[in-house]
DNA sequence: CCTACCGATCGGTAGG
DNA sequence: CCTACCGATCGGTAGG
């Protein structure tokens, strides 16, 4: 990889675990085996290898729609696909929840326009998915569909981020790891706040073939 | 107000607006109208400022949980009391989530000690409650009770710290602000995805009173 | 891509 | 609580 790659890579790892003002352009360029006047050859300033840190993760974000715009029309809307595709984005590579968490922090103004801009498409369609569920039925009639959306990206996003941290608190219980406990209840939760009571509570009934044992939830690994 | 105090105040809100790294002593004693070596006669370094910020915050919420205790075991566990007394807390002072989220982030190894002794207690009591509505039956049987605390606890700050910043996403639907439907379905998500589904569904038929209009959730305001 | 260097600012100290 | 000052480090530039 060639050097403004590799300064990139560094950089986005450096500022989601330290954060922005917390790494310096000398400790970014001696870990990528260069001279800081080196790297600000290829990044004229701080501020700008900034940007286009952030602006990779969004296209990356923007480059994953596709497949979660599938994920969620598919099977008329079934959220353990929307979850998991939401969950996978951020477990692949977790500096990602971390740099949007942080920037959400630092610099709420920037953000509000660069998170209005990548994250409305994939919401408006989440919520026309859920409005026509509750059309159906399947979806209980009182979700807000926008809001929904939302909480469960940011409850993806608190559990990635949170999960080591919070470790200790349920390790007093032992056999399953902790995080696999929360991820599961991340599903459980997503599901059983989303669809309607009588599709998941007839269960052991077994009335409507198929699209049954997909109604509760199941961490894909 | 003595300088200590002031000190302390103005430390808080810049270290969870800007960052501890983005923070420097100077602007902290220029706000506070003294110079900086004043600032460091009150606290030795720059650390033990920030360590003192911390334990603020912790004092508070060790301050507040026998009010949070008592949310939880009153009327027989209801989630509306508890979310409550959560939102409460950081929304009277969002400075408390953005601390909290900022370390969670930036220190986590040190988290990971404070926050499994000050949110043990809590998650265990809200746990052990949740065992006893299962027992009951008005609780879903699987639920994973500290995973579900946990995870509410999670939404509830992220909820505090991302809203004004997806606000932009929600404003499109007129009408109510986006603040009270996120709000809103904060309490929904808590509610359906812990209790059970008959308690739920048998609204219009009023069968058991008393007990009948507190399992809907309400924002407090 | 480098060496050499800039002014500004950092956390912290001496001394009163 | 102050003035004066410290070495270290910051982002960034000159010049090659």
């Amino acid at each position: 990889m060639d050097s403004k790659g590799r300064i990139l890579k560094l950089a986005t790892r450096l500022f989601a675990r330290q954060g922005f003002a917390g790494v310096s352009l000398r400790s970014i360029a001696e870990g990528v085996g260069i001279s800081k006047p080196s790297l600000l050859y290829h990044f004229p300033s701080k501020d700008q290898l900034r940007e286009e840190v952030l602006s990779e993760v969004f296209d990356h974000w923007a480059r994953r729609l596709p497949s979660l715009v599938r994920a969620v029309t598919s099977r008329a809307g079934q959220s353990d696909e929307l979850m998991n595709e939401l969950v996978a984005f951020f477990s692949e590579d977790p500096d990602r929840a971390h740099l949007l968490l942080r920037e959400i922090i630092d610099r709420p103004d920037e953000m509000r326009r660069r998170i209005g801009d990548s994250l409305r498409p994939l919401v408006m369609l989440v919520a026309e998915t859920i409005r026509k569920g509750q059309a159906v039925g399947i979806v209980q009639s009182d979700v807000d569909p926008e809001a929904y959306a939302l909480s469960m990206i940011g409850l993806t996003i608190v559990h990635i981020v949170a999960a080591p941290v919070v470790e200790p608190v349920l390790a007093s219980e032992g056999g399953v790891v902790a995080n696999e406990r929360l991820q599961r209840e991340l599903y459980r939760i997503a599901n059983t706040s989303l669809f309607s009571a009588p599709a998941r509570a007839a269960k052991p009934r077994r009335e409507r073939d198929e699209r049954d044992d997909s109604a509760e939830a199941r961490p894909s690994r």
